[in-house]
DNA sequence: TTGAAAGCGCTAACAA
DNA sequence: TTGTTAGCGCTTTCAA
């Protein structure tokens, strides 16, 4: 079936190892003898077997990436996107992604174990970090090359690309409060993550810098789909009270929460102001434009790759920690 | 560092070849010495290195999706739906997912073919197939597994699961010539993706049969996201005689398309009536929220999988092509 | 410049 | 019930 570099052997007439040592280009070959391996190698189709390559080389070339889905309805455009920045890197420099999809908990750390142990990935990149994050504990005790999209509380030994969530936000609530708005609520995700924690610190530095406080009912917990946000919206606006300003923790919660204020028949950017963070495609369409803080995904993936790979490759980082600027984007969902 | 099987023969003063049948519950091993060198094998965190066991057993026990990018803004919430399916049915049975992304054109075969004579997969999950697609040409031709998220022109002799879009366009647009409509335009994804053609089927017929037509101008391409559906819109609206309803060929150029008749000011499901196709999270929660049709994304992906897996098992197959009935989901954006 | 041989970690046919 | 041996396809040391 698949042709290995014995058959081209017997059809040269060569050994083993010369035809190996041809195709890599070593210099100890005679440049017939190359030129011959070669076109027979080409003739007969051959592809080297990676498995057989990478058990020698005791390396795999290949990226782990473990999908922290949340149940079936998984369809966050963050993913993809990531994905997909994480390809374009991994492509350039020859790498594989391998893909699994596990639920954080129980086991998941037993995915990570086996994927290192089983020889098949050189390393990670995580995403959705915790603030307690047991992968992160776990992959630095044991010495596997990762690199992660976010931080966690404690230490900061490890290498990550993060965004400033604390400072978007914090922009984000100072315009929110520029433009007049005192009754202002938020819809966080879940706490545990660590960019929900640090977003949070954003807004509540801003509200408390300006002297405004957020009463407890104002502060409400989405599971960052558009369907929680919407939800968490409804009970917003049910309250005695309601805020005159929306910020959610994402987009997505975001695009929610507007679709909850139209059906009340309020007119967001109006009567009420949202705001999310990420900056997603879907966010310049809507109706109208979310007002945001900007999140490059794609080149976030693109920077962790190459980092992880460097790691990998033992060269030398030049800055092994990296925290981006936010950038607000304002459209026009807190009005014109 | 890793603990090989050869560790645990030292350690258990037995031979490999009996470790690793104690290992493998083969029961020509007596229960003491499978005691031992499983409770030995625990004691020292053995994992078997994959790479080996592979190369040894001829295969891979992965399965190949290259996602087919379209640039560095990818962000669409089917594949991550998609590879959640994929994943869970993966996972389930043992199986890894190599990704990589690659867009369509001159490469894209040469990907697949290095995956496959490389020995890292045993076989592909397709997706978005095109009319003529040379992905499905080459994999027949090389008789390597694969199953299909769509389907093509000319020969269906492979495994495929498809939903109806023609069927479920028919049911889309009746429903839009019961409420009256006759001016309708419609938004099509590439003619090259099967599925365009696909759904266009189901629109023509139905106009055909209401003795409805629908002019040039009135059928627009879009790139399947929101930002071209909203453009398409826009040419729609600026027609000298606009239509009264607007159907996209996805839910995210629906979703474009809302947009664009609101930044007129003009009312989706009342001036003006909007439907799409997928029935994304996103199209529940949009305003007014979306008419369109179903699409199990999740559960395609699934039954891709453990077909594709039966497939490499050499295990029957039920049927080897599923065209699933869609349902429509009526909401608000074609009216009350 | 070339080839023989060892070995990556594992499985399995065969022999004992 | 156990061990010896060969071999999956490849790289690389060592010797010629």
């Amino acid at each position: 079936m698949a042709v290995t570099i014995k058959d081209i052997a017997k059809k040269t007439g060569k050994s083993i190892t010369t035809v190996s040592r041809a195709l890599h280009g070593y210099n100890d070959v005679s440049p017939e003898t190359r030129e011959m391996v070669e076109r027979v190698a080409k003739e007969m189709g051959y592809t080297p077997n990676l498995l057989a390559q990478r058990l020698q080389k005791q390396r795999t070339d290949t990226i782990g990436f473990i999908l922290p889905t949340f149940g079936p309805r998984f369809s966050d455009p963050f993913f993809s996107e990531f994905l997909a920045g994480i390809g374009s890197s991994a492509t350039k420099y020859g790498y594989d992604i391998l893909v699994s999809t596990q639920p954080p908990g129980e086991k998941e750390l037993e995915v990570y174990r086996k994927k290192v142990t089983g020889r098949q990935v050189d390393g990670f990149v995580l995403v959705r970090t915790r603030c307690q994050d047991p992968r992160i504990n776990f992959l630095r005790e044991s010495g596997v090359p990762f690199v992660a999209f976010g931080r966690t509380e404690g230490e900061l030994d490890y290498p990550f690309v993060d965004e400033d969530g604390a400072d978007g936000m914090f922009q984000l609530t100072k315009h929110l409060l520029e433009r007049g708005h005192r009754r202002i609520a938020y819809i966080t995700p879940p706490m545990a993550l660590m960019f929900a924690r640090d977003r949070w610190q954003g807004v509540k530095r801003a509200l408390d810098e300006a002297g405004v406080s957020l009463p407890d009912a104002y502060l409400v917990t989405g599971e960052l789909t558009q369907r929680s946000g919407r939800e968490a919206a409804r009970r917003l606006l049910s309250l005695p009270t309601p805020p005159t300003a929306i910020i959610a923790g994402n987009d997505l919660m975001a695009l929610g929460a507007m679709s909850a204020i139209q059906e009340r028949g309020l007119v967001v950017g109006e009567d009420i102001a949202v705001a999310g963070f990420d900056d997603i495609p879907m966010s310049e369409a809507s109706h109208p434009p979310l007002t945001t803080v900007h999140q490059p995904i794609y080149e976030i993936g693109q920077m962790l790759t190459e980092m992880l790979i460097k790691i990998i490759r033992n060269q030398p980082l030049e800055s092994q920690q990296i925290l981006l600027r936010p950038q607000l984007i304002i459209r026009q969902s807190c009005g014109e």
